[in-house]
DNA sequence: CCCGGATCCTGCTGGC
DNA sequence: TGCCAGCAGGATCCGG
């Protein structure tokens, strides 16, 4: 389950091993892997095939490739360059179960979930395999827009410019431009449970269900607390545990990609280790012994210390809403 | 505008 | 042994 950090190995990897490569061959294997580029599989090939990929770029879940400018850039009689065209990336989201692997392009596995291949040139060339079990993860090449703030647009941005589906996606824990006090009152001024805030993706950006649940525990803050009642230090807790905790995941996660391979497999080593109270039902708590409960939530499943997370005492407030007559 | 629930999808697991 | 329900869950869509 690639949340920020799993995220952000990738985007380490593949901007060590494809940057500066060039794209030769598009293979879409199932169509639905581009299924929310506009143009459908012959125009992502179309719009990929010959560029190359010069920087790759996080934020939140979300990575992009950056593709070389198109037309344009001949030069004029003058010698002055005409300007480019919008600038334009390869976005990818890896869903659940989404991977992006590298390989020599002569020896590549034919993976059983392979969506969708791209062939890079270089000496030797190498095959970038979109490999996704579950299909929630998807491929698109999008356009970019300038950021609002001004500031880079993700880890790794050379500039001011987000894909046109990410401009909604809030900057992460991890980004420098992140305007923390204006998080910690925008958490405030919702009207809805701490963990639900904490996943959604337009407040705050990266956080899933697992580093969720750790980043509450850690806080000490049950995820059923309203948030326009929590105090501003309490917000300012859970965001600290969720930035300390994702950069945990990210110190092991991102030591095994020497190889020219690279992988989003969520159990990285810090799943075993690591986790507190995240699948570990019945377990001790690592703080106080008492064994930890699993709630449903939102059609899944929440963990957390009844002890060192104790549930609001009263239930959230429920909006009035007016009887029909 | 904001909130919350349903939904998409596939493979594995557990219960009967 | 075989079948099927349940579960995993990020993002989006839609109803209220």
């Amino acid at each position: 389950m690639p949340e920020l950090p799993e995220v952000e190995t990738v985007r380490d990897g593949l901007d060590r091993h494809v940057r500066g490569r060039t794209v030769e061959q598009v293979e879409i294997r199932r169509d639905s892997a581009v299924r929310r580029h506009p143009g459908g599989p012959v125009d992502f090939a179309a719009r990929l095939t010959g560029r190359s990929l010069d920087g790759v770029v996080r934020r939140g879940k979300y990575l992009w490739l950056l593709l070389s400018p198109t037309g344009g850039g001949t030069a004029r009689p003058d010698g002055t360059r005409p300007p480019t065209g919008p600038d334009d990336a390869l976005l990818a989201h890896l869903g659940m179960s989404g991977q992006l692997l590298v390989h020599h392009a002569d020896r590549a596995p034919e993976h059983r979930h392979l969506r969708a291949r791209l062939l890079l040139g270089g000496d030797p060339g190498v095959v970038l395999d979109f490999v996704d079990q579950r299909t929630f993860g998807h491929l698109g090449v999008v356009d970019l827009e300038r950021t609002p703030d001004g500031a880079p647009g993700g880890h790794g941005s050379p500039s001011p410019a987000v894909p046109v589906p990410v401009a909604h996606i809030a900057r992460d824990l991890l980004d420098p431009a992140l305007d923390r006090a204006a998080l910690v009152a925008a958490v405030r001024r919702r009207r809805t449970e701490l963990k639900r805030a904490l996943l959604d993706q337009s407040l705050v950006s990266g956080i899933g269900n697992i580093y969720a649940d750790e980043a509450l525990w850690r806080a000490g803050l049950h995820g059923s607390r309203p948030t326009d009642r929590l105090r501003p230090v309490e917000v300012v807790r859970v965001l600290d545990a969720a930035e300390e905790v994702m950069r945990s995941a990210l110190r092991v996660g991102g030591t095994s990609f020497d190889a020219l391979y690279v992988d989003v497999n969520g159990e990285s080593g810090y799943f075993d280790r690591s986790l507190a109270v995240y699948g570990q039902e019945g377990r001790p708590c690592p703080r106080c012994g008492t064994p930890v409960e699993r709630t449903a939530f939102m059609n899944r499943s929440s963990f957390t210390c009844p002890r060192c997370q104790p549930r609001p005492r009263t239930a959230r407030r429920v909006r009035y809403t007016r009887p029909v007559l």
